[in-house]
DNA sequence: CGTGCTTTTGAAAATCATCAAGTATAGTGG
DNA sequence: CCACTATACTTGATGATTTTCAAAAGCACG
């Protein structure tokens, strides 16, 4: 049961500046709040910072010294027992807002699992500029409101569902997110109507996918092979996944059969 | 697996005044962040209802016309498979602020275990008030960010904790939320340091305890018994618990031994 | 073209769920 | 006030899904 880990260094900052105006992200971002004229402001606090796969950017338990906000890649979230039992509790992906915790201490470890651009931004300072925009402040209760829905939906699967059920929810909860690769700010009823085979990639490792689950990476991997036998997904590659037939995955994922 | 569950009646409004001002919740609660002059404008929106035990009030998929804040009693939060299999997603108790999901219709339903006391505000009357009043709004964030530190602890806790880890867990966070019984403004570090048998009350079911767990009853029940005969704790009824060693329970319930 | 890591596959083991009674508790009506 | 009934809780025996242990097969990278 417990498998322990080696405990990746912090990543040390890398200074960039920071032009917000031009951030991809920014469309999909709680950075959006602002108008262009305010986001000159937003900008002088930001230091863009790049972390490499694999590297911890924030560790359970550190004081929170920053916020952050994803411009690229993709992160797993995770909390830790200390036995080494990892849980994940998200993936951020462009976009995401990281650091809300209330409390001094981050609850949350964060680590890249693809080379990522981050914004980072101080507490204090970002505080600041809050209390200026309170539109930035209500579209950050929006985040964090539709975090918590998501957070809900995953104690359902973590907490009843099978497997199977739990492997089909994920599949499809990739699927939905496409192309914007982000369920927190997923706000509209995503378009999740097309047919024929859908493309999702899993940049994260089947291990990472366990601990998402609540599961071991051979059950994950049992149940995709299951899946493919039984013609519902392709796997061509390992960090690849061909849906064929997504509705009938959707009803697999609430236990219908 | 599925326990199909016959499905109450949503309760009717039972309008009665809402004295904001005398409001023994309001120390616990977002609407804190008024002083006493702003708060006679939240009690002209307030509705104040009474819920019998029992009863749901919110019910998962309904519009989300309403915003609430529990100011007695306790309710319990869950959300529900087609075939019945339920998760509990957490506690409302005095103080805890209900509906905060963004989308038009709630996430979650409401049962009350407990007979409740409920301050219910329209969401468009309560919307123009939050605009008014920054300082709320910021409270809510606050709310909204502990909750969701509360929610990734609790997918640990479903994803990775054995039983006995799970309820030992549950006994020391009710332990920690006395006297307050309320773990979403658990701000300061509980001071969990007294010694001596410490009495908690579980006003829920076994049934619900398991559904919040991610067990079954029988496992709760098991696990409690062996917690007993352990010394670990006393059951002078079901619904009550003397914890005799609350360091011992704490361990355990991140996997010491 | 090794070498190391990830993934897949197989067999055995374990925790927890299910099925099944039996016991306590609470609420109801006589 | 007490018996009766319904519900909740406890306890036991059995079973199944998932984990654990083990090893082979793929794959990526130097």
């Amino acid at each position: 049961m417990a498998q322990l880990r080696a405990r990746p260094m912090v990543v040390e900052a890398v200074r960039t500046t920071a032009p917000c105006a031009g951030c991809e992200a920014r469309p999909f971002s709680v950075c959006n709040a602002l108008d262009l004229r305010d986001i000159e402001r937003l900008s002088s606090l930001a230091v863009i910072i790049s972390v490499d796969a694999g590297r911890t950017f924030i560790e359970e338990g550190d004081p929170a010294e920053f916020f952050f906000n994803v411009t690229a890649g993709t992160a797993k979230l995770f909390k830790l027992l200390p036995d080494g039992r990892r849980q994940i509790t998200g993936f951020a992906s462009m976009g995401t807002f990281l650091g809300l915790a209330v409390s001094s201490t981050y609850a949350f470890g964060a680590e890249a699992v693809e080379p990522m651009h981050i914004c980072r931004f101080s507490r204090t300072r970002l505080r600041v500029v809050l209390d200026e925009f309170p539109a930035m402040e209500k579209r950050l209760l929006e985040v964090a409101s539709n975090e918590l829905v998501a957070a809900q939906e995953q104690m359902l699967l973590l907490g009843r569902k099978t497997a199977r059920e739990r492997l089909a929810s994920f599949l499809v909860s990739r699927a939905a997110a496409l192309p914007a690769q982000d369920t927190l700010l997923a706000d509209s009823p995503a378009p999740i109507d097309r047919h024929g085979p859908l493309r999702v990639s899993l940049p994260m490792t089947r291990s990472d996918i366990a601990d998402y689950l609540g599961l071991t990476i051979e059950t994950v991997s049992r149940t995709l092979t299951r899946f493919k036998t039984e013609r519902l997904i392709e796997i061509p590659s390992a960090s690849e996944i061909l849906i064929r037939d997504l509705a009938l995955l959707a009803g697999l994922s609430t236990g219908m059969r």
